[in-house]
This record gives C-alpha cells, sequence and structure tokens, in this order.
RNA sequence: GGUGGCGUAGUUCAGUUGGUUAGAAUGCCGGCCUGUCACGCCGGAGGUCGCGAGUUCGAGUCUCGUCGUCACCGCCA
C-alpha cells in the first residue's frame, strides 16, 4: 500500500497514528541535527520530521532528496511543538521511521510553487510540471466541476447526451477547415468539425427532441487569447421550441452556474436588439458592467464650420465620470490610443465639464461655451466629467469608440472581474455583405431562419433581413450563440440560393440535410456555448489557454509535443499524397 | 498576410551617450546550524547577451534580416 492517507488530510485528531503518505518532495529543510520535509500531493502539504534519533540510513536518505523526488514516508502523526495556521495540516507533523525514494527527479526547470519562478513559454514546455502548481490545477479543476453541473443541469432537463463523428465532411461555409486525408478512400479528404451543427439537426430530425454534448470543434484560423483551434462547446438543439425557450432554458443553465460556481446570482438577462448594441455600444458583444452609453451627436455639432464633424457620417461621444482632471499626458495618452493603427481613428475631440459649469474643449475655436453646453446636456455630463469624441464613417468610428470606452473601463476599474453582468443579443442580420467575395454570406450559419416578418425583403433587400439568431454575452465576452433553425428544405433552397449557391451545389454539400428535412423534420433550434471561454470568465482570467490542460501557441504548436511535425514520406505515399511546400 | 512588445546565468530580470573583467535576486552545489515552514549564516559554480550580417577603433546596447514567443488587426458562418 502506498498510501493511509493523503497529503492534506492528517489533522491533530490523528495524533499517535502510524501513516504512510506518498507524494513529491517540495521543499527540504536541513536545521543539521534535524530536518524538515514537505511532501506534496494534490490534496495538500505534510511536514515530515527526521530529528536527531533517527537511524543513520534515515539520515543518509534524506541527505540525498532533492526537490520532486517521489517518496513514501512511513512513521506517526505527532502534534507540532511550533504549529504553522497557515495550512490546513499545520498542526500535526509525520515523525518518520522509515523513507522509500520511489522516484528520482532531475532538478525542475522552474519552481513548483503557487508563484512560480517560470515564465509562461518554459511553463508551456513543461505544461506537465506547471500543472503541479496548484493554480494551474485549480483551473482544470474548475473546468471539470463546470462540466459536471452543466451536465447534471441538462439531464435534469431530459437532455440526450449524444457523440456525433469527428471525422465528417468539409463544407464552404464559415471558418477554414482541418482536413484529414482517406487512406481507404484514395484522393478524398475528411474534414473535422467546426461545430456538429448538421448532425444536432438531424438528430432532431430522429426525433431526439433535447440534445446535448460537451464536444470538440476545430476551426483553422489564426488564433488569439481566446481562440484555440480546437476548443470546446456546449452545444445544444431542441425541438418544437421558439426562440423563447431556447434563451430561458440556457439563461437558467448560465445562472445556475454562476450560482453553484461563483455563489452569484443575477437578475433577468437583458435581451438587446443587435442594431441597439450597436447604437448605444458600438458592438455587437457589449461589456454592460458599466455605462458610458454612446450619444449620437451628429445633428448637434454640425454647422459650426469645423470641418472634421461638417464631413463626418458620424460622431459619437462617451461621457467619462469624474473625468475632468484627466492632464494633457492622460489625454494625449487616449489620442494615441484611438490612433493607433489597430483601433483606426484620425483623433480625439475632449471636452472637459469644469466644476465651475464652464467647459474646456479641444475645438474652442469653433464652438461657444452654449454651444459645447449642448453636448454636454445629450451626453447627461455633470460637471467633473469629461466628454470624448469621435468622429469618421460610421461603422469605423462606433468600433473605435467601442474601443476606448472599454479603454475608459480598464483605466476606471469598472470591469471588476467578480461582477457578472450577462445579456442576450437578439435579432442579429440574417446576411452579411462580403467585399472580397462579392456576395452575401450567413452572418451565423446556413440554416439561420430569417424572422417572419422580414420574408419580404429576402428578394429586395437581403441586408435586411433579420434572423432568429441570438448570442450570450457576459462582461463584453461573447460566450455563445444560436438561432431557431429552418426546418422547410424549400425556404432552406432559398437560403442557398441566397448565398450563391448553384442547386448542384447545395445538393453535393447539403442534400442529406435537405433530404433529411423531407421526412417530417420538427420545428426546432439551438445553441452552442463556448465552454473554455466560460471556464476562463469563472475562473477571472483572460486567456482559455489557462483553462485548457494542453494548450497550442499563438502559431498552433504545441510546444511541450512539438507538433505538428512532419510524417515519414511512406505515410504519405499510403495516402497518395505528394507535398509542394511553397517557398518564401 | 500585417502592426507592435519581448528574447542577457537553470529561472525571473537589470544593464547609463556605443567604451575596462556583463550584474542582482532566486534556483543549484558545498559547509555550519535542534523547531523550521519563503529557515538562517558562510562559501562556490554557473553566460554562444536567440541566430546571421552590417555600421564602428570598439556592439548586450545602433541598423537590417531571420527564428522563437506574446498581444492585437485581417481572419474566426
Amino acid at each position: 500500500m502506498y498510501r493511509t492517507h493523503t497529503c492534506g488530510e492528517l489533522r491533530l485528531s490523528n495524533s499517535s497514528q502510524e501513516a504512510t503518505l506518498s507524494g513529491w518532495v517540495q521543499r527540504v529543510r536541513n536545521l543539521g541535527a534535524m530536518t524538515f520535509v514537505d511532501l506534496r500531493d494534490r490534496y495538500g502539504i505534510t511536514q515530515l520530521v527526521i530529528d536527531d534519533e533517527s537511524s543513520e540510513e534515515l539520515k543518509s536518505l534524506v541527505a540525498k532528496l532533492g526537490r520532486e523526488y517521489v517518496i513514501q514516508a512511513k512513521g506517526v502523526v505527532r502534534e507540532r511543538s511550533s504549529k504553522n495556521n497557515k495550512i490546513p495540516t499545520g498542526e500535526v507533523e509525520l515523525e518518520v521511521k522509515e523513507i522509500t525514494i520511489l522516484n528520482e527527479s532531475v532538478i525542475p526547470p522552474f519552481t513548483i510553487e503557487d508563484e512560480s519562478d517560470g515564465g509562461d513559454e518554459i511553463r508551456m514546455k513543461y505544461r506537465y510540471l506547471d500543472l503541479r502548481r496548484n493554480p494551474v490545477r485549480n483551473n482544470m479543476i474548475l473546468r471539470a466541476t463546470m462540466a459536471h453541473h452543466i451536465r447534471n443541469y441538462l439531464n435534469g432537463k431530459q437532455f440526450i447526451e449524444t457523440e456525433t463523428p469527428v471525422l465528417i465532411k468539409s463544407t464552404p461555409e464559415g471558418a477554414r477547415d482541418f482536413i484529414v486525408p482517406s487512406r481507404m478512400n484514395q484522393g478524398e479528404f475528411y474534414a473535422l468539425p467546426q461545430s456538429p451543427q448538421v448532425f444536432k439537426q438531424l438528430l432532431m430530425v430522429a426525433g431526439f427532441d433535447r440534445y446535448y454534448q460537451i464536444v470538440k470543434c476545430f476551426r483553422d484560423e489564426d488564433l488569439r487569447a481566446d481562440r484555440q483551434p480546437e476548443f470546446t462547446q456546449i452545444d445544444c438543439e431542441m425541438s418544437f421550441v421558439e426562440q423563447d425557450d431556447i434563451l430561458n432554458t440556457f439563461e437558467g443553465l448560465t445562472r445556475y452556474l454562476l450560482k453553484e460556481m461563483k455563489n452569484v446570482e443575477v437578475d433577468e438577462f437583458p435581451r438587446m436588439p443587435y442594431s441597439e448594441a450597436i447604437e448605444r455600444y458600438g458592438s455587437d458583444k457589449p461589456d454592460i458592467r458599466f455605462g458610458m452609453e454612446f450619444n449620437d451627436i451628429s445633428e448637434t455639432v454640425k454647422g459650426n464650420n469645423f470641418k472634421v464633424f461638417d464631413d463626418a457620417e458620424y460622431i459619437g461621444a462617451i461621457c467619462a465620470e469624474g473625468c475632468a482632471t484627466y492632464t494633457r499626458k492622460q489625454l494625449d495618452g487616449l489620442t494615441n490610443f484611438v490612433k493607433k493603427p489597430q483601433i483606426g481613428a484620425k483623433g480625439l475631440v475632449y471636452v472637459k465639464c469644469n466644476e465651475d459649469g464652464s467647459f474646456k474643449s479641444s475645438v474652442d475655436k469653433f464652438y461657444s461655451q452654449e454651444d459645447i453646453k449642448k453636448w454636454a446636456d445629450q451626453c447627461d455630463a455633470k460637471a467633473g466629467d469629461l466628454i470624448l469624441v469621435l468622429s469618421g464613417d460610421k461603422g469605423h468610428t462606433q468600433n473605435a469608440l467601442c474601443e476606448l470606452r472599454l479603454e475608459m473601463g480598464n483605466q476606471l476599474g469598472l470591469r471588476d472581474k467578480n461582477v457578472f453582468k450577462p445579456l442576450w443579443v437578439v435579432d442579429f442580420p440574417l446576411l452579411e455583405w462580403d467585399e472580397d467575395a462579392k456576395r452575401f454570406h450567413a452572418m451565423h450559419h446556413p440554416f439561420t431562419s430569417p424572422k417572419a416578418e422580414d420574408y419580404h425583403l429576402l428578394e429586395t433587400d437581403p441586408g435586411k433581413v433579420r434572423a432568429n439568431a441570438y448570442d450570450l454575452v457576459i462582461n463584453g465576452v461573447e460566450i455563445g450563440g444560436g438561432s431557431v433553425r429552418i426546418f422547410d428544405s424549400e425556404l432552406q433552397s432559398t437560403m442557398f440560393s441566397l448565398l450563391g449557391f448553384t442547386k448542384e451545389q447545395a445538393e453535393y454539400q447539403f442534400g442529406f440535410l435537405m433530404n433529411a428535412f423531407k421526412y417530417g423534420a420538427p420545428p426546432h433550434a439551438g445553441i452552442a456555448f463556448g465552454f473554455d471561454r466560460l471556464a476562463s470568465l469563472f475562473a477571472g482570467l483572460d486567456s482559455i489557454r489557462d483553462v485548457i490542460a494542453f494548450p497550442k501557441n499563438n502559431s498552433g504548436r504545441d510546444v511541450m509535443i512539438d507538433s505538428p511535425s512532419i510524417i515519414a514520406t511512406e505515410q504519405l505515399d499510403e495516402l497518395s499524397l505528394k507535398l509542394e511546400v511553397k517557398e518564401d
């Protein structure tokens, strides 16, 4: 028997009991005549003592111990003469009679402690060592606990957890597919699923009624802190439901998770049309932990011979409470922020609302105090506030103002990680114009149903058609999204033609689905949550890498196993593949 | 595909206008130490300054390229 107890288990009540522990050597403190060893496992740390009366054999064994050696220690639990109230086992120690070195360890490249000395790069390379550290392991435990609660909730609502294939068919819409060559079908390829979309709809045709799956999805696109090439979705679909049924069910799940995981209770989630989210926050995933909403002051500010504003399609202002005291340096900082190429504003106009009721702006040459008073009134600005104004074409300016608003939220500490403000963004556009391809593509996916009241626009003004599509947004993070599906093969054909598919292409790509719809498809709708994003949000982290046991880096590489890698010529031959690696 | 940050001891970092022998902390090794728990004290080892070119009397420092890594833009139905 390797152990009778874990390293987090022994207490004063175990005093004078014999115990055997196994674990990793965290640290050895040699005081000369006596030596303390901190023994660590997943559950905690227990102090071992080897004192002067111990056998020479034991003492020489202890002298050999190094960090991360795996050992087994047998002895008797006793009360410490000087206690450590920082750890749960701090009142006792194990008086060691016998030690067995189960495995030696070379010196680890960084310290295995809560506050490690190692940087990201080296910890990723030795991820198995990093995972020994409490903060990292706790993130994995949080993830596992979350999965448990999700299953618990959905199982309780009669959802059937169903696995769907990982080797599927490549489709032209959406992200790039990861491709897998087929040996048995030479010259043909599988694709890894970007999501189990069509399968879950087929499960609805199959009458499963309620399906879910916590499932890996794959997208071959460039990565970010919140994007990995393989990621996990909570994927769901329901039959005989309308949009509200989905929203209510998954608002329930989200609320249940917030309660179980964070002990947070939140109000009913607001439901905001997409167009309103853009007008008020310049984003389809607004962070509503704080206000600072947009004010369209275009009509108020035009006509004063200030060319920048007079020529602008849109002039938007936000009001930063209490920031009238911002220094020249801080304002220059904000100007530089919005002028960064990624944000792309030409400049920034500010108005300081002074305590004495006067205004100081960067455009005083063009506007009187009375003019600016109107801006302030429109922005609900009080004395002491700072109004920030961006102008230009509507889309870019809203986007830049959104970034500025978030930056101000950060600077003012308004984005507290312990506050959770979810909302539903609804009524997304059905289609999005693709300037490069000169055609529409589906904003959500090609199976999303248009709103019935917008059907008449399908032929005349497709860009204006709204969809029965919705996103769950928490704290400015897109947690998930879904839609009410098309379940009529006629309407589905119309959609495909709007998206520029010929009948033949549609048949080749999605014939199986349209065929299935001929056999009595029920009305259905679904949603998918980004499991990694939700976990990182609950863990208070900015990167989903921290809630993935073995993540990939920015370039899609696993630096631990060093993948991807080249393969043997024999393997290529077997697949009838020939490489032609592009130069430059 | 693009923009920017970073790359110096095992690790995390400092390194002045470009100027002698590149430092600190921590880790590691050795010695001392009977109540430590970030033990303490004394001593020691440890460097292709990512790589390659260039400028210069002289480059860790400046320039260009390249590789790695991170963040972002494009991209991600």
